[in-house]
DNA sequence: GTGGTCTAGACCACT
DNA sequence: GTGGTCTAGACCACC
């Protein structure tokens, strides 16, 4: 299947961040799997009236982080899953992403509760890992 | 109505955020209104006996959030909206930095009872508003 | 210490990617030391007589690997030491770099002899981690 | 002599990269000698079970690194052997590369030992040219 | 056509 | 001043 990006400019999240996050959900959801090609980066970039350079270094973290796979002059494509980081490193990163989390909800006056019930939806919604 | 300060230097959040987070709470429980003018940053640096930077940049922060206003040669207000962000700004704001979770913890390989675990613990540590 | 670049143009390694290996290679020969700062992306930019936007982006590769920190508004620094990759994924990564270096090494007509020879020297120059 | 082909689908390194490797390293260590013939991109492609495709694909990079010739309406053969590149550029060449798996080495924390330990390793698994 | 690199120059936010 | 992001447009190599 193919992907529906959606972005939002001038938000706090860069947009090439906000291409990373949604094809990493994209792929954890399963909505992208293993060997699916992803568009060009011209293709992706005039969809969403990006610069290719912006597009590019999306793609390149991902890449960067084992996600996706380009062949050069073919395109780019969804690698097979592996874990690349060790525990440490793994709880640090969880750690960060948390507290950006936990920090934004914080100054959009969410409570811990409605911050719960966020969480709890959208993990319904892209279907993590089940254990 | 006007509003009474109470800094603790050497404390564990920063001096600015003290600052910030009490004109927050004055402005959330109606001690202070809609038009209602702050100190300038000059005298309260001065009444608070701290560097006129740390002052600034509490209001700086303040005004990008939206809370306050500074109008041009005449000094700082309480800003005219209340609610800084309408419900889906508010929705939109949280969902993006959702997502930018959930994709780091889909690329750290992190089950959805995990993330739950992570944000469980977390949110106890932190506290965040009750209701 | 400082650090002394030494840039190749028009070489197969990327200038990005040239700028990375030198500073990995600094910080293991322990010219560069935990918390030492590194030359401002515009500073070192025009000493190399770069774009300041591919020093960023070498910078930038070096903040993922978790080998310097990037403090906003004052500069960069060289990161405490942690082993950032899973086991697996260390394997691979040597494996890929190693797979690089013979088939340049094959491209260049060079003996095992040689491509040792060429290591050991190097290695010694360098001094990495003893055990 | 002929060359047995090792093919791992679903690895890191795509299966194109995989043939061209393998026929550089068996020129380098002498198992296939200049004018040798190749199986053609038809057979090969049937005995690996790859999309002729795949196969065109590694020989047209071969070809274009003079590595092996294609002779019309017979086949193709290893090419007459040159020593491509004067011995200085060759040097320079090889220190770039170098440090690139050096540096990439001192990220993943190697020790120089493990260094190398995994060159000799990998150099006696490929051959290379003896001497 | 594809991805990858590099330059130039702009704007933002933090110190 | 600092780093970070984005756009625009160029050139290269591979297919």
């Amino acid at each position: 299947m193919s992907i529906e990006f959606q972005i939002t400019p001038g938000s706090a999240t860069p947009i090439y961040q906000q291409v990373v996050d949604q094809v990493r959900l994209a792929v954890a959801a399963g909505e992208l799997k293993t060997g699916d090609p992803l568009p060009s980066v011209r293709t992706l970039a005039e969809q969403l009236v990006l610069n290719p350079n912006t597009v590019a270094r999306a793609f390149g973290e991902l890449v960067r982080d084992g996600v996706i796979e380009s062949r050069h002059g073919q395109g780019v494509f969804v690698a097979t899953k592996r874990r690349v980081f060790a525990d440490d490193e793994r709880d640090r990163r969880m750690s960060l992403a948390l507290d950006g989390l936990l920090s934004e909800a914080a100054a959009l006056d969410f409570s811990a509760a409605e911050v719960r019930a966020a969480v709890d939806r959208r993990l319904k919604e892209v279907g993590l890992r089940k254990r």
